[in-house]
DNA sequence: TGGCAATGTAGACACTGACAACTTGATCTG
DNA sequence: CAGATCAAGTTGTCAGTGTCTACATTGCCA
């Protein structure tokens, strides 16, 4: 029974605007290319004056660093949802790879200003607790399969930094179109994930290829 | 004794605007955090009128697009001013991963502009080639790796797509500060480098560290 | 009951990208 | 050498944006 649902006529307040104005701004983070939506559609599509959104974020900047901490959140949330216990660290790290692949895939947009860090904040964005979870998870898997003897013996931090750049750079070109076939050949994902699991898996088990 | 030697009074036409507006955006793009630099702002600082940079490009995106294609030029002869032929693949791949990463890192926001494809161009940018050369110059390392046999034998597109997304990866990691040493230890760059090298080169041939 | 703070509205300002119409001047042709 | 032509630069304008200020509404608490 919210007061929403009289919508003959709307009420004075909204009642829910920020949450509102967040939906709706990841709505248009999928919707279009680029976040450069602004926020007077927002207002629009929210059915709301055009200035209303700065009553709960001082200016887009801001908003648009919400939106990036809400990406990390996902992020680990899909990454944790890929995780099972029961395989050994190399699958381990291959789910996990696929996951953040299918992540930024499935929100391009919204992956990129997760890391772009523009919008001008000095991107303390990576300083918060929000952001380093995903990376917390690679080192932990990481450091299993080095107690497990999987996972050739390296400093973690270094291998969870490799795992995160790679990773990060395979989304980007795949995210920016820049693994088409005719220069990249057909299985590029493949082939780049392999080149890192040889770096990082020990013995010749190879990682299982998807097919 | 070009007319612009006379700099008591500009003459009508400015004889190398082009030029002009693209050196002012780069130089914009060097100061400043971020490509939202103005038309307008270039047109002031060429002290011309502000839509007069509408006679050399259709719209801005066309011009961050020549700017991205500029980065892509300099950065191939970056990366071949690394080049040393008298050198072996494994020590000629990381010449080139350290100058890869010099130049995203002296030139960040160029860097991201150049991949970002963004700015509205559906991405065919990638598709140019002169955004191909730096790949094709890591492919032709690869190769002659693995003739030499210091390199893994397997599809050489696949490590190139593995390098140039690893090494996009940690530079974009690199510009955004996210390697700040708290989080990732005092040698992330060295330490996933590591786990790069480990994947790519043959025998226990460790690549040199930087120290 | 009254007032206050949170939330929403209306209006304004400077700025931007983009377009149209006009001006200038070099260059080419008869 | 006159004059057309056309690239290149100018002013003016328009819609749209982020952000600020002043005002309106309303739930809540003393």
């Amino acid at each position: 029974m919210t007061s929403a649902e009289c919508a003959e006529q709307k009420p004075y307040h909204h009642g829910d605007l920020r949450r509102v104005v967040i939906d709706t701004a990841l709505d248009m983070l999928q919707e279009q290319k680029g976040w450069q939506f602004t926020l007077r559609e927002i207002a629009r599509r929210a059915s709301v004056s055009h200035s209303a959104p700065y009553r709960h974020f001082p200016d887009k900047a801001s908003l648009l660093h919400e939106l990036a901490l809400i990406g990390f959140d996902r992020l680990r949330d899909e990454l944790l949802a890929a995780l099972d216990p029961t395989l050994g660290a190399p699958i381990h790290l291959q789910a996990l790879a696929y996951a953040h692949l299918a992540f930024g895939t499935r929100n391009p947009d919204l992956y990129r200003l997760m890391f772009n860090a523009d919008a001008g904040e000095p991107s303390d964005i990576h300083l918060d607790p929000r952001t380093q979870a995903p990376f917390l998870l690679v080192i932990d898997v990481l450091e299993r399969g080095q107690r497990e003897g999987t996972i050739r013996r390296r400093s973690a931090l270094g291998q969870a930094t490799a795992c995160w750049a790679h990773l990060h750079g395979l989304t980007m070109l795949a995210i920016d179109g820049r693994l088409v076939p005719e220069k990249v050949g057909d299985h590029a994902i493949e082939d780049a994930l392999a080149t890192l699991f040889d770096g990082l898996v020990l013995g010749e088990s190879q990682p299982i290829s998807r097919n």
